[in-house]
This record gives C-alpha cells, sequence and structure tokens, in this order.
DNA sequence: CTAAAATTCATACTAAAGTATGAGTGTGTA
DNA sequence: TACACACTCATACTTTAGTATGAATTTTAG
C-alpha cells in the first residue's frame, strides 16, 4: 500500500489539487457573490487560476517536439568490391561506354558545358547522356546519380 | 533597477498587455451584467480567455521541449578509407553547423527543396546557406562541392 | 552588456539542369 | 543486307540551381 501510495504520489497530487481546486472555486463562489461588488476578485480569482490551469495544461500536454539525429553505422563493403569497379552491376543497367564517361565526369563535379567540351560533343548531346544515365540509374538528379553510382561502384 | 526593467521588457510587455486585457474583461462586464444571470456565461468566458492566455503565455516564455530520435543509417565506407571525419579541416574553412548539415544532405543526392522541407526553413534559406558553402568551398556547383568535400574528409 | 557571427527569409534576377520529341549517322551482327 | 543500338544533335520547354542584395532575429563569445 505505501508502495503503491510512492508510486503514483503524482497522480494523487494532481488529484488532489484540482479537487482542491474545485472546493476553493466553490468557497470563493459563495464568499465573494454574498457581499456587494466584489465580483471584480472572484473574477480575478478564476482568470488566475484558469491561467494556472492552461499554463500546467500546456506544460503537460505538450508533445516534445522531435529532433531527429542520424547516426551514420558504417558498413564495410567487401574488400574486393570496395576498390574495383563492379563490372556486373554496370551490365545490369545496361549503361553504354559513353554514359560511363559522363558518369565519371559527373562525379568529378564537371558542369554540362564543361563534360561537352571535354568529350568535344555538343551540350544537347550531353544533356541527352544525362537524362539516359539519370533514367537507368533511376534516380532524378546528378547528385544522386553521383551518389548512387559511387555506392554501387559503378564509378570510382 | 533600470537595469532590471531593460531586462525583463518582454515580461513586462506582457505584463501591460494583460492589463489591457483586463481593461477589456470591465466592459465586458458591464455588457454582460446588465443582463440578468449571465454571470455564469461571463465567467465561462473568463475561463476560456484565461486558459487560453495561459497556454500562450506557456508557449512562448518555455524553451520547446526537445525529444531526440536516434536513427541509425547504412553509410557504405570502401574498407580502406579512413572513415574519421576531418575536424580541423572543418575550422579551417569555417563551415557553420547548418552550413554542413545542408553540405550532408547535398552529398545524400537531395535537391534544395528537399533540404528545406527536411530541415524545416525556407528554400530560400538553403539557397544562401549553398552559396555560402560554395563561397567557402571555393567551388562553383554542387557537385563540386560534394566532390571536395568528400576528399578533403569533411564529410563521410 | 555588446559586438560579431549565425540563421533566417525575401525579391529579383541569370544560369544551368533536366525533359520530351524527333531525327540523322555509323556499326556490329543475325 | 537489314536492323537493333549507340551516338550524335536540334528545338522548345519546364524546373532547379545559383547570385546579389538587403534585412530581421537569434546565438554566441568577449
Amino acid at each position: 500500500m505505501l508502495t503503491w501510495i510512492r508510486k503514483h504520489k503524482r497522480i494523487l497530487l494532481y488529484g488532489s489539487s484540482l479537487a482542491l481546486l474545485l472546493f476553493l472555486l466553490r468557497w470563493l463562489e459563495f464568499r465573494f457573490l454574498v457581499l456587494s461588488h466584489a465580483i471584480d476578485i472572484y473574477v480575478g480569482a478564476i482568470a488566475l487560476m484558469f491561467t494556472a490551469l492552461g499554463i500546467w495544461l500546456t506544460l503537460k500536454l505538450t508533445r516534445p517536439k522531435t529532433h531527429t539525429v542520424i547516426v551514420e553505422k558504417e558498413v564495410y563493403l567487401p574488400a574486393e568490391t570496395s576498390s574495383e569497379i563492379n563490372q556486373s552491376e554496370i551490365e545490369k543497367l545496361a549503361l553504354s561506354r559513353r554514359e560511363l564517361e559522363v558518369l565519371n565526369l559527373m562525379a568529378q563535379g564537371m558542369s554540362n558545358k564543361e563534360i561537352a567540351d571535354g568529350l568535344f560533343v555538343s551540350l544537347n548531346t550531353v544533356k541527352t547522356h544525362s537524362s539516359n544515365i539519370f533514367e537507368k540509374l533511376d534516380v532524378k538528379r546528378r547528385t544522386q546519380a553521383v551518389e548512387k553510382s559511387k555506392r554501387l561502384g559503378i564509378i570510382v
């Protein structure tokens, strides 16, 4: 019994506080309403109590703002695949030679214009290759393409 | 005394708002009390208003409670590459905490819009951070930023 | 407390990236 | 030889990225 009380003392405390509050309200109502012009005090008390109630409610009931921390769990790739280029993955994705060239230059951080100049083709050609690469890799942007292809070991 | 006032000017502001509210209440009091037996409604309104006030005050004046959620994300690493983050390099480049966050999300291949949504800030803010990152890293594009920061060991 | 740094955001641009579609040209192979 | 396939390129368009500038707040550090 004593342990139960100790265990739930917080609940008991809140419960009895609420009861006390209600009792106080009742008392105040009778006490002040018999006096003329005491309504202000009564209302003031009400205001105070319910302000406190609002504060208490908010503190108790607001959900804590969740802060997501991404912990990076290191997963080491098998030693053979780490440094080598994954040829089978390239074939699986059906990436052509030219597309791989463009992909590698992309990974160096080059713009489409720079890639075009480097490969002596037009900007439009590079854009076409890029679009085909993104479709084959199932990504939306060049940054994703670089990230994914590095992860898959397609490029160094 | 003066310093106290300056220090708690916000509280004083809220205090005067409260005074204004009380004045309003006084007005309401006369409005309602001309009607007979309207006291209950009046008191109810008071209770509601001040509960709301309490909630508002608490939300305004307390720091948001944070609840940290740890999410594990698998990071594939080449076996031989050192997985440590080069802290001294970060300091040398004077990259702020937020800029590092943006940089990391960039490296995941996320668009500015996605980063903005992820960090609960506007697109313009992400663009500002991006520009600052590029300037500090002395690069022109996000792909270069990712490549260089990975090479320098700033990000994983 | 105060100054500096960091964070946020807006507006108004320009530049680059990406999409969709169609088409011409070689090239290796069935 | 025919034909799929890779490579090339154009036009026209939409979307995203990036720059420049100014400013309001908030945090941080001395």
